[in-house]
DNA sequence: AATGGGACCTGCGCGC
DNA sequence: TGCGCGCAGGTCCCAT
């Protein structure tokens, strides 16, 4: 115990498709600061006049990042980092920010750390975190994959959670993919073959897809837009494992600190 | 370039 | 049983 999984590149993927479906064309009435903490941008007094009588028009997902492009040429990016939720319909009780729409419901946002970020901008292509930000996995062919790991010395692990290598991946879907693609997490990038970069691409892909597919993991915070909990965790193979039998050899799953995070791993299916 | 540590946070697990 | 300490981690920032 003791792992926490943030919400990585499914968890927020299943939380837009929901919000497509039920907030688009509705329109912001009046916002609720419970916590002016999680809000980076404007002040607190602006960020409510900001955004009170806009419409919800597009909602876009850039790596773990959430964008809501609203009327009036706005923005309201999300970071939910380690424990925000975002939930609709919202009960505004708890939450550190409840948005009221026009359907008389509330949209939450909750955070029991206070760890993210809330803000309101013009143009946000041009902030520092999306400009650094590399591109996802679904941006690459496994060529270019391949190419990038050539030119890195770095440990295989942390480089897949770096965000401006490539976004999305967190600490418990590198686990997943390095797993999968039995690739130890403290190899470096450099020593990697053709065969596992080709692999590690596929893997990866394929975690995320299947993430996706179960509407996420929920380890410790995450929940659904309506408040339930993924159910990709029932699928989890290392992460989250430690001393349980691996899924493949049956020795048990290891646990180190890398980089200052819990890395599970199987020492004798991951070379 | 790569690596390490601290800060931000709070709730939980652990030891005594 | 109760209390207090340290850990967990994504991202940013600073130092080496």
């Amino acid at each position: 115990m003791g792992s926490f999984n943030m919400p990585e590149l499914p968890e927020v993927e299943t939380i837009k498709r929901q919000l497509e479906k039920v907030i688009l064309g509705k329109k912001i009435v009046s916002v609720l600061v419970n916590n002016p903490k999680v809000i980076k941008e404007p002040s607190k007094e602006k960020f409510k006049k900001e955004l009170e009588g806009v419409t919800i028009k597009n909602i876009i997902r850039k790596g773990k990042a959430l964008i809501f492009e609203l009327s009036g040429g706005k923005f309201l990016v999300v970071h939910l980092r380690m424990t925000g939720q975002l939930v609709y319909p919202g009960s505004a009780k708890q939450s550190k920010v409840s948005f009221k729409l026009s359907d008389g419901k509330s949209l939450d946002y909750n955070d029991r750390r206070i760890l993210g970020e809330l803000r309101v901008v013009r143009d946000w292509q041009s902030m520092k975190f999306f400009k650094q930000m590399g591109p996802e996995i679904y941006d690459l062919s496994a060529a270019e994959f391949s190419k990038m790991l050539c030119q890195k010395k770095t440990k295989i692990k942390p480089l897949l959670m770096d965000q401006t290598f490539i976004s999305g991946v967190g600490n418990l879907y590198a686990a997943e993919a390095l797993f999968r693609a039995k690739i130890h997490p403290l190899r470096s990038a450099i020593s990697l073959s053709q065969k596992e970069k080709k692999a590690l691409f596929l893997t990866i892909t394929e975690t995320l897809n299947e993430a996706i597919k179960h509407r996420g993991s929920s380890v410790d915070q995450y929940v659904t837009l309506s408040g339930k909990k993924g159910n990709y965790a029932d699928y989890h193979r290392v992460y989250d494992r430690q001393g349980e039998p691996c899924v493949i050899c049956k020795s048990p799953v290891k646990r180190i600190s890398l980089g200052g995070r819990g890395t599970y791993f199987c020492g004798r299916c991951q070379k």
